[in-house]
DNA sequence: AAGTGGTCTAGACCACATT
DNA sequence: ATGTGGTCTAGACCACTTC
């Protein structure tokens, strides 16, 4: 088994790692359970920490493993299926949702929604922050915003409400509305600093950004911006959040 | 601006250069333009060549740079818009669709996907390999899994026929059926020795995995696993594909 | 206090593309 | 031949959790 290592096209040693490793993991061990450190693992395989380290990373990447600082390396459950978007648009803030508003404020959107909601520079949208919980574990962070002009019935808010009191009445405001269609794009990001605090990761974590377009008479009426973890979530469309989907080599 | 950095909390230093990095892309650099190389920015910077490229790394997984062994290191175009799947859903080889076919063999399909598809151990299938091209770059990988049960009309391939020829066989008689319904998921992967051949990046590059079932007569009769490169992607459901989406910070 | 993963360093060599 | 990014090393120290 030591000598098996002559190939012709040798492949990078982190790389033959994360192949040895995934399949220790498969034979070896239960989900849940605690690898060896670091330092004995790239012992035993002979290696620099740095290189074991880096195939540890693909690992994690792959939503195999789950390394926290201070406790350990541990083998991940599979991914949780969380389901995004049916067939019909949908305004967010309905009943039936997994959301939990945690902040609402009156200012101006990130460039980057501003130029999806097509609003003039500096022009006001409320701002409201969500976060999502699946299996006790937190999976999303939201930032939602609609222009102030959106909700012409809705009264500037008023300071005496809590932040998550205006947030139930801004997404209450936008449910009577009619909606026209919706519009959906998933993409790889790296958490922010403020992300990475809600998701309970550290900055830099891979996250699969969904941004999400509402229509409404013609304009753009709201834009969410959701980050989900890439580690522990799988993005479902349609129902097939119900069946069993594992990692591919 | 030497002096800016007795910070409270101190961020790690990868992370403060991929501010600044970042923030010297959008104001001094344009798309295309090469970056000075690793060892003179590290020297720039007053760090080691590995933090350098820790900072580098994250901007590359946000599709803001583009690095290539032998050539340097590049500013990315915003990524493109991908359209995968509308509302109502379709087989694979439709007519408008972007994808070719390159490969048909008849075997076994891989264990994730055989549970998915629900075969029994060693059961034969279709397996179509197709890439998809986009603005002359290729963007998606595909394995298509069609049972040879679930195509009972037509006839085991000849191996007269081209393997290109095949693939269109089965497509052919696949869409002849009639489709019940379908399933998606997305989740993050890395690109195996195989896919990121067909992606023209190095092994270990991440992916967004487009996971699709086909459902036909109560069945799963076809599995689709497509790998889209998630620096240069970005998937859009419905018709947001002609929308311009900027990067978050 | 001890043990874990996270960050950082300064160097070396390799694979690849270009000249 | 040169220059680029990619891999790897051996060590140090830090931040965090747990005991």
């Amino acid at each position: 088994m030591g000598t098996t290592q002559l190939e012709t096209v040798p492949e990078p040693k982190y790389w033959h790692l994360r192949t040895v490793l995934s399949e220790a993991l498969e034979s070896e061990f239960a989900v849940g359970e605690i690898l060896p450190n670091e330092r004995d693992l790239a012992a035993r395989f002979g290696v620099a920490r740095a290189t074991l380290r880096q195939a540890l990373e693909q690992l994690e990447l792959e939503g195999r493993l789950q390394r926290r600082r201070g406790v350990g390396t541990t083998v991940a459950p599979p991914r949780v299926g969380v389901s995004v978007g049916d067939e019909e648009p949908r305004w967010p803030g309905a009943l039936d949702e997994a959301w939990q508003s945690v902040d609402s404020t009156l200012g101006t959107p990130p460039t980057a929604v501003a130029r999806l909601l097509g609003t003039a520079d500096g022009e006001q949208v409320y701002r409201i922050r969500r976060s999502r919980v699946s299996h006790g574990q937190p999976v999303a962070a939201e930032l939602l915003c609609v222009p102030v002009g959106s909700l012409p019935d809705l009264a500037v808010p008023d300071s005496s409400l809590t932040a998550a009191a205006q947030a139930r009445a801004v997404l209450r405001a936008l449910g009577t509305r009619a909606l026209d269609g919706q519009d959906r794009s998933v993409e790889l990001g790296s958490a922010g600093a403020d992300d990475s605090k809600e998701l309970d990761r550290l900055p830099g974590a891979p996250v699969l950004v969904v941004t999400t377009r509402f229509f409404a008479e013609g304009r753009t009426a709201a834009v969410s911006v959701a980050t989900y973890r890439a580690d522990t979530c799988r993005l479902t469309f349609g129902d097939s959040g119900r069946v069993q989907i594992h990692h591919q080599n």
